[in-house]
DNA sequence: CGAGACCTTTACCAATTGGTCAAATCTTAC
DNA sequence: GTAAGATTTGACCAATTGGTAAAGGTCTCG
């Protein structure tokens, strides 16, 4: 046995192989979902027999598993980065910016979690109400701080991170749809600084306090 | 043949049944996708046998077609109501919180959609990129000419429309991650309560002119 | 009522899928 | 070089899935 979890010192070709088959993996589960993606077609994709597959991943779960593990940390880095030092409009502008960036740079890990979570985040439901949970509270007492201190207009911080979630990740997730209403013509470059732009200015004017 | 899209004039029973299935599909594919959804789960939901479900819906992709279109219509109409006649902020508050009521009152449609798009539309790209694109172009119009007349901060039109897409069906289509982040004793009418008096704050805000 | 259309089900099927197994091949440390 | 361990694969399997066939039961309308 040469499992990937073993206590055993991982291979070389463990390793290569691993990561060729978590790119595989997560092209495919981020665009199908877990039940559209088959161990056959990530097999494929990875350059590999599907027993083969089988062989560093015993179960396609673990599979899953791994990749949405892999793509975790790198997910709440936005968030995490937030400073409490920072100046309060200041440190909003440059999560909405971070987190932007990352819909751009890494639009399929955006679209593995947004599956994820809408099919009840059945892997991930533990982390959500453990560590993000905890980072968020974290986070949101911080806002609140700024917003006692008078330097931000009041309002409920969880909605703000919410926002911010939702209107970053909507050009990763929805990103076809985005395509479809304004047209090809409209480049990537150009939309994303768009919406840069447009989400700076409706979220700091509206967080400006008077 | 009593096929339902048939030119034959439809049966109480057809009628009854197809309401049944149309149901019960809606609520397994909207938690569970297209491939994550079977036509035995759907014919027991909908309490009747596989090929009786079969009778009404030859394959599954009509099932699934069917059940887009059945909502389709209801989806657009609170963007379609947006009144160029009315007064701007108030027009945008009120497509604000339609647009969150249905998060609230239709969230499995809202999932069914999300899983859609994010599956790359297969079976809708063509009305995304057709009567769903007009519409948006026209509402795009309206205000942009509120914007010309100076009763609303200048900003791109589309990108306020992707942001209250974004942010009003996160409630729906991230329910589980926000009921993670704020813990459930947050009870739902206080959820969508703050989430509307958020909202509305920062877009107005963020687009009442100085 | 009764005939014809409509509805429903049991039994079945071929294809796909996640996963096993044993044998063959390749790596690596001595 | 070689042996032990690591890697790879072809052949295979049981379960599930979308869908079919045929025949029995039910509804409706004149």
């Amino acid at each position: 046995m040469a499992r990937a979890t073993e206590t055993r010192r991982r291979t070389r070709i463990q390793i290569e192989k691993e990561q060729d088959i978590l790119e595989a993996a997560l092209s495919l589960f981020s665009s199908k979902g877990f039940p559209g993606t088959t161990l056959d077609e990530i097999a494929a994709v990875a350059g590999m027999s599907k027993p083969n597959l089988i062989y560093y991943f015993p179960r396609k779960e673990d599979v899953y598993q791994a990749v949405l593990n892999h793509t975790l940390e790198d997910w709440l880095e936005p968030l995490k980065a937030l400073d409490p030092s920072g100046e309060p409009l200041a440190e909003i502008r440059g999560y909405l910016h971070r987190k932007l960036a990352m819909s751009r740079s890494r639009p399929l890990e955006s679209r593995l979690f947004a599956n994820e979570i809408l099919q009840g985040a059945p892997q991930i439901g533990p982390i959500l109400r453990g560590p993000l949970r905890d980072l968020v509270a974290d986070k949101v007492k911080i806002i609140q701080g700024w917003i006692d201190a008078g330097q931000l207009t009041p309002h409920n911080p969880y909605h703000l991170i919410f926002s911010i979630w939702a209107t970053t990740q909507h050009y990763a997730d929805f990103d076809v749809q985005v395509r479809a209403v304004m047209g090809d013509e409209v480049d990537e470059a150009t939309r994303f600084t768009d919406a840069d732009f447009f989400l700076e200015q409706v979220f700091l004017r509206g967080l400006r306090p008077d």
